[in-house]
RNA sequence: CGGGGUGUAGCUCAGUAUGGUUAGAGUACCUGGUUUGGGACCAGGGGGCCGAAGGUUCGAGUCCUUUCACCCCGACCA
């Protein structure tokens, strides 16, 4: 492609409302322009970004077996009332009518459009196992889009549904899926994380999102320093800490403890670990019909994490309550305590089962109990996993340490089991004549989110640094001085040797000066760079190598061979 | 959905407190010339329903009302 030929209207200055680097470049560098909020659309550079990495996931989910298909865009609202997902999914759901006075859905996933498509199709064991993807633009009428690509309301999606007749054969899948996103990102050159993610109110056996790692994630994961144990802090999991505060010595006691009424006050005032504390977190859970106060205690070193609670207790949703609601059934907010379990519903954090030594709250005005042992409650109350795990906590699998990193979800592979096809009626005939639902997994993968993700991965202050795969073009070669007719001579000779041998060559041949051709090379990203300047007159050409910054004196007679090398 | 902010040229923004010739700058774009290793310079030029609708006024980008859009923080997010 001749540079002055293209369409890649490129910018000195980012859009005012990018803050992202993905957004600022990739609007800058002329690869996407927005159209309203979390609309977007794809110029040529993004279209051919965006093939590519199409490409590597069409060769890898072919390698294991699983075919293509596309399902419409527009999906009848009907299906969406038959799974109950119309009303979970609420307003992100966009819906209009057609001329017919049909009520139909843009669709957000495509669960049950695929298990529609299989349903009454595929009817025996014996066409099973069945692995069908797409890759398709997904609409979410998201409350807040934001960061460009990152979280439109339309995006592109890779998404993938396979069908079991038994958990054992849904497990092996899940297995291949995992291996083929791995190599899927691996190709792209990006650096990720597989981690146990939240399964959350989907429901299913088990879920991992593939995470790669960005400053800019907006997900905060658990990393172990030791083994490959990874977890999204919705849903990460620890040991028992094996280093403990010394614990304070004393009988049980109720004491006067005005004024104390946070966990920093209470620990200050008793000279005692937090650790030794029990800190409640009272929350109103929402149920469908209905919702109720529920007190969540954990220790005063820990916090909740709410999506932890939200499993514990089965809800859809959790709220905060008032001091009054809570002064409504007698309770005092700094003095809330575990030991009287018939005030409100209690969900105990499991690191206080058996704790002793305790510090709670009296449910009285300005009082504490001391010397508490919650082992008396290890019968009677509710205990869960409902702690955020700390910076520094045990691995659940080794004796490493968790650290936290952030990461961008890219993909999200889910073991769904039978919800979706018991909702929708999917069934098969099993060996002995039985109709059973079908066991299912599903696999997403954001194709666009990719796109801003390699970009997070890989820039500078001065642009994008595509890496090998992702690449709009590998090469661009640079004539620094239109006129100087030796220089043009090269450029279009190895421009022609470039394009010959298959390579995606991007000529600049535009009448600019040295520098805002450079700059532009710099914000696009392309890999390399082919300078053919003022060296020339030595017999040299250079190479910037965009991804380590570094530039490479070749002759001019070897540039082509050095090229083919470096590619 | 709560809280805050911003809408003026393709883009980045002045101008709005205190209404008053023909609405500005930079950048980008077109023409000509000079320049040619880090977003150059000179000269000329095209480009605006000042987000939209109503109102006040002799007169509105500026004041009032309504509304729409976009952004940020939070809640939400297979």
């Amino acid at each position: 492609m001749r540079r002055t030929k293209a369409f890649i209207p490129t910018t000195k200055e980012a859009p005012n409302d990018a803050s992202l680097p993905s957004h600022i470049f990739l609007a800058r560098a002329g690869f996407i322009s927005q159209v309203a909020a979390g609309l977007y659309n794809y110029m040529p550079l993004a279209k051919r970004v965006i093939k590519k990495i199409e490409n590597i996931i069409n060769e890898e989910m072919t390698a294991v077996g699983a075919q293509e298909v596309e399902l419409s865009f527009v999906t009848p609202a009907d299906l969406w009332a038959e799974s109950g997902r119309i009303e979970k999914f609420g307003k992100e759901l966009l819906r209009f009518k057609d001329r017919k006075n049909n009520l139909f859905v843009l669709g957000p996933t495509h669960e049950e459009m695929m298990v529609d498509l299989v349903r009454n199709r595929v009817t025996s064991y014996k066409n099973l196992p069945l692995n069908l993807y797409q890759i398709k633009t997904k609409f979410r009428d998201e409350a807040r889009p934001r960061f460009g690509l990152m979280r439109g309301r339309e995006f592109i999606m890779k998404d993938g549904y396979s069908f079991h007749a038994t958990t054992a054969d849904l497990d092996r899948e899940f297995d291949a899926m995992e291996a083929a996103y791995k190599k899927i990102l691996a190709r792209l050159g990006l650096d990720f994380r597989v981690v146990e993610a939240d399964s959350g109110a989907i429901g299913g056996s088990g879920s991992k999102e593939l995470m790669v790692l960005a400053d800019s994630g907006e997900d905060t994961i658990a990393v172990c320093s030791k083994c490959e144990y990874g977890a999204n802090i919705e849903a990460a999991k620890r040991s028992k800490r094996k280093v403990i505060p010394e614990a304070p010595e004393a009988e049980f006691n109720k004491f006067l403890t005005p004024d104390t009424k946070t966990i920093e006050a209470l620990a200050t005032s008793f000279n005692v670990d937090p650790y030794y504390t029990v800190k409640c977190i009272a929350k109103r859970v929402v149920y469908e019909d209905e919702s109720e106060i529920v007190l969540f205690f954990v220790r005063g070193c820990d916090n909740l994490q709410e999506v932890k609670a939200l499993n514990a207790t089965e809800a859809l949703d959790i709220v905060d309550v008032t001091e009054e609601e809570l002064a409504e059934i007698g309770l005092i907010p700094g003095f809330i305590g575990p030991l009287d379990q018939d005030k409100a519903k209690h969900v105990i954090d499991v690191d206080l089962k058996d704790a002793a030594n305790m510090i709670c709250g009296a449910n009285e005005q300005d009082y504490h109990f001391i010397g508490v042992d919650l082992g008396i409650l290890s019968d009677v109350a509710y205990f869960a996993d409902i702690a955020e795990v700390n910076e520094g906590d045990i691995c659940p699998h080794c004796d490493g340490e968790l650290s936290f990193t952030k990461g961008i979800e890219v993909g999200h592979i889910f073991k769904l089991g039978t919800t979706y096809s018991e909702a929708l009626k999917a069934e098969f005939l099993d060996e002995n004549g039985k109709a059973q639902p079908f066991i299912m997994g599903t696999y997403g993968m954001g194709v666009s989110r990719l796109v801003a993700a390699v970009v997070e991965q890989h820039h500078d202050e001065n642009g994008c640094k595509w890496t090998k795969a992702t690449a709009p073009y590998m090469v661009n070669i640079m004539i620094s001085n239109i006129k100087d007719e030796a220089q043009v001579e090269l450029g279009e000779k190895l421009y022609g040797q470039l394009q010959e041998s298959g390579v995606e060559v991007m000529l600049d041949d535009r009448k600019e000066r040295f520098g805002f051709k450079m700059k532009d090379a710099e914000l696009i990203g392309f890999p390399y760079t082919v300078i053919i300047g003022k060296e020339l007159v030595n017999g040299s050409v250079q190479v910037y190598d965009r991804m380590t910054t570094e530039k490479l004196l070749v002759p001019a007679d070897d540039i082509y061979t050095k090229i083919m090398e470096l590619l």
